[in-house]
This record gives C-alpha cells, structure tokens and sequence, in this order.
DNA sequence: GAGGTATTTAGAAATTTTTCTAAATACCTC
DNA sequence: GAGGTATTTAGAAAAATTTCTAAATACCTC
C-alpha cells in the first residue's frame, strides 16, 4: 500500500517488461523466465518484489504459479501522479 | 526520456517529497532543502536525479536556481501506466 | 512414495544508490 | 574586486539492490 515500495518496483527494467508480460493476461513464472536470459532464481525475486508492491497477483493451478497483473494498484499510482500535475493553473500554455 | 530514468527517480521517497513541494509552485533549491533534515549536497544530489529524468526544470535568477515541475514527463508516465491496464476485458467487475 | 518438474529460499559477490564532509563554482552586493 | 550567500561537485563510507549458484520446498504423476 505504499507508494515507496510500488515505485521501487516500477524503477526496474526486468519488472516494467514483466508486468508488459501481463498485459496480456496470466502467465506463470516459467513462462516469464524463458524470456529474459537470467536464472529463475534471480525472476523469482523479481515477482517478489512485484508481489510484495501488489502489482502483481498469484494463483496457483497444479504444479504451476500463474501471475497477473492487480490493475487496482497501477490505479492508485495514476492517482498520485494525476494529482501531482493537476491544480496548477499554469498548466495551460503546454 | 527513457522510463528507467523516470521512475527511478520516483522510487525515492525524499524525490517524491520534492516534487509534491512542487505542486504549489516553484521553490529553490535552499527552500527545499530546508524542509528535510539532511545536506544541501544531497538535496542537490536528488535534484539532480530528478533533473535527468526531465521531471522537474530550473530556472536561474539572481544568486537562485529555482526548481518547477515538468508536467509532460509526468503525463507520460501516466500513458504507459494507462496502458498497463488498459487493453484488458476482464477489469469490469470493479 | 519415488522420481520429476516448477518455483522459491539462502547466502555470497558485484554493482548501484544514498548520504556525508570538504572543496569548488557562481553570482550578487558593496 | 572582496566578501558573502546559494548551490553544486568530488570523493569516500554505508546501505540497498541485483544477480548468481546451490539447495530446499511444493506439488504432480505413475
């Protein structure tokens, strides 16, 4: 629920591609690791600090993790930034 | 320009406590450093940080350099984290 | 339950980030 | 231009992050 541990885990290229990933709907952790040349050690770190931002949700099915993406959170992060840029009123001349 | 820059200039909270200083309007650098409890030269540094990632400008006058937001790089983020959602058909039910 | 696949955890090395102190630069006023 | 204030730069220490290898866990199938 904090925007420090969500920006830090927007600041990583490998997690921004991950969450690209997701757009698309649920993939498991294999799946995302068989597109980065990196260890599935070093992915599973990654989803965790996605998870741990909640920008991530998991749901497990047989011997597989499958993740997606919790647009809540992604919300909640367009609404700091929106209030960052709004009640200016010199905002208008672009 | 490049995300990377950007939102790792956001994942700091001292960065973000800048920036929402900067809501109101533009302050200089001493203004700023004054509400935190740590160097001139690391308030400049996270100025710094945030200048290269194009979210704040400067502008010089008299023996001041002031610092306003940059809107446009903050609309940008908010693009790719729209799109991030957006494109999905199963975000309905809330 | 034995063996197999998927994923995570632990521990360590390399890199990056954050902060400080001290010194440098810049520009202003007298 | 001398002295003063505002800010940045340089260099170093401490802390955090990213990645790896090796081992552990979890769960599936036969």
């Amino acid at each position: 629920m904090g925007f420090a541990e969500t920006f830090k885990a927007l600041s990583d290229p490998v997690r921004r591609e991950i969450l690209e990933m997701l757009k698309k709907g649920q993939l498991s952790a294999g799946e995302i690791g068989s597109h980065f040349d990196m260890t599935g050690a070093t992915i599973s770190y990654h989803l965790s600090i996605l998870k741990k931002a909640e920008l991530i949700k998991e749901n497990k099915n047989k011997n597989f993790i499958y993740y997606e993406l919790n647009a809540s959170v992604v919300e909640e992060v367009m609404l700091w930034l929106s209030d960052l840029t709004g009640g200016r009123e010199d905002n208008e001349g672009k």
